[in-house]
DNA sequence: CATGAATGAGTTTTCATTCAT
DNA sequence: TATGAATGAAAACTCATTCAT
């Protein structure tokens, strides 16, 4: 696993408090406008602390978003809907989880995504590790949660199925986005509330399989 | 339209150059690396002008993005594809298009989408002024290009437009951003080294088109 | 002659004043303990404009040294003892012309040294400039005060006039530093106070001169 | 002798490992980069055990340089030289046997002359005491080395035997400058390399006995 | 009106020193 | 008594914004 600083011996505690924090900073504010000092203040530790677990604040970002991507991926429990009977249910299934993952996990959510859009505003040296990250992270965690699904359908002749992911991964942002918005104006929103969205995602589910042209 | 400071008197040439100065900058270094002093030099203007006809920082960027989104609405040549017989020579007229169109103004399309990405980075006040642009963009602009197209289409029963839209506008986007990645790598690409790109879109449509689904 | 940022327009009477300050407290405190804030409120400016006109502390450093080292030689009345009768009457009006300038001119004698002890610790990339400086200034300036006199004098067969110089350059380290600490325990001291060190220095170069072993 | 901290009871071997660790650190580094947590380390012990032992940065340096000092001159074996025939003899012999020692303790003595440099980056209440130990330093240990021989001499009549000793002190210094700056430049320079030095010092020695002055 | 020199608040990072264990 | 993790003051440098000319 990717380990920062490793002589330095390290309270776990702290290291929870600290990345939670981070979580929370760099998502509400982007890498250049977290302030390493508000990190350390949320976390109730010194400043000093932060650098001395992780080095500066461009190994902090980036242990921050490796950390969230294992709790995010650690978290999915793909048998809430791969053992689903069909597939509109088994749609179904996916998104509501993972609206209610991104309810419970609003900050990991957010970092999450954002972290790929900042790549560029980040130290030149961390550039690289954030880049390898994405390039798993596409591979496996959130199109994975889908992967069983295709695997065990038949598709039309002629379908690519690496164009069918990425088709499902664009969905998935769009999705991201709009519940991503909904929570913005609604801070207390449950999930009950995601209802429209949850159909909208199905309705684009379902011209993705069947298609929109008339026959 | 929206109206920055309407007091004060504008040199329009002067706002001309400004505004493009700044969608270069803001476009290569994203809002908060992006110098106002590096702007005004580029636009060969003085400091105080920039502040004098923009206000602040972010009243800036509003302005430019604003007017980025308006060049590029006013650019469409709808009819370059808006008169292809079929669909299929349509959408590939419409993707060749606009990657022209990328190709040509570069600046305008990354900040763009750019600005999207950045809008929790901005100073609070002009959020709200930002969402709403981007609301009314993803209504009109880059949507729009297809919409006379759909407009015209047959659609089987059942699919909302609303919902289609949404799907090709995120099919645009991760054109886009392929694009992008790959002007980034070959600076001097011609539109003829983008094909591989219009074929995989291709095959996006195709599938939106059709469905993924084996009958 | 030696440049900082010819690009910036530069208040010729603030660059004076930062100069000042900067000799006084780069003197006092050294290179590394010396802080950019209180030289520039000592010359009351703000800490902006020392960045600005020199780039950063450590060419701040160098323009500093440079500066002084120029005053200093510009300074120098040769006159003063090159048209000296006899070679006793010549040192002793070259020894006291020197302590009077470093009376009058402390901070810059100080720094001066100072500045070639503290070499290994300014920023690698200033150090071959310094080195520089020191070469030129190790050929002119300092010893150059005595060079006309040595160039009248007969010397001894076999006396290298290298070996000679370097001699007389230890004689004036080691004046200058009695001089020095003189001036420390009593700040207020005037030249009559130092006819003890004239006197002492006027005996080494007698020494010089004519050896000490009995004949 | 000077005792730091006298309550404290001390184990010898780590105040001996901290002594050693110090002098390589504050010789390499000069005092204000030397970092107490590397001094710590390379003693193995605990930083803790640094300050508990001398109380604090500067104390320990003051610790260290007298040590130095300490160590330096009880090295030094006189008869080396002090039982030489001639006087040009005895001279080669005291040169070659102080550059030995350079080679042997060149952390000692680079410390011991840096600190002298650097006494005014030193908190202001060890200022005193280094002084005090610099004035003790000049009229013994180097100087001492040829204190015998100079007793054995006839001195010419007027010669002072202080200002003489301040001179061949003067010459002492150029010389470890010298030595110095070749052995930094040939990291693995036996004594053979030293030659040109040593002669160069007869010269100096030379001149010092003889005078320059053509008779 | 236009200019661009000047300002100084704000941010990252280091390291001597402390003190709970 | 020894340890070394934790602290936080301190210092260099940037850049949006102002305002005297």
């Amino acid at each position: 696993m990717f380990e920062i600083n490793p002589d330095v011996p390290k309270d776990p505690e702290k290291v929870e408090r600290i990345l939670v924090s981070a979580t929370k900073i760099f998502a509400k504010n982007g890498y250049l406008q977290a302030k390493t000092a508000d990190i350390a203040k949320t976390a109730e530790v010194s400043k000093g602390i932060v650098f001395r677990y992780f080095g500066d604040k461009g190994h902090l970002y980036l242990a921050t978003v490796t950390d969230v991507i294992k709790r995010l991926t650690d978290q999915a429990d793909f048998s809430v809907w791969t053992d689903a009977k069909d597939l509109g249910d088994m749609i179904e299934r996916a998104v509501r989880y993972k609206i209610e993952l991104q309810l419970e996990y609003p900050d990991e959510f957010r970092l999450s995504v954002q972290s790929f859009g900042e790549m560029n505003v980040l130290p030149a040296e961390i550039q690289p590790a954030m880049r390898a990250l994405w390039q798993q992270q596409t591979t496996t965690s959130l199109t994975t949660l889908e992967e069983p699904v295709l695997d065990r359908m038949k598709l039309r002749p002629g379908v690519d199925k690496t164009i069918l992911k990425k088709l499902l991964n664009a969905i998935g942002t769009t999705a991201f986005t709009d519940a991503e918005a909904f929570m913005r104006q609604h801070p207390d929103a449950k999930i009950e509330d995601f209802e429209p969205i949850i159909k909208q995602i199905q309705a684009e589910y379902e011209i993705l399989e069947h298609g929109f042209a008339a026959k």
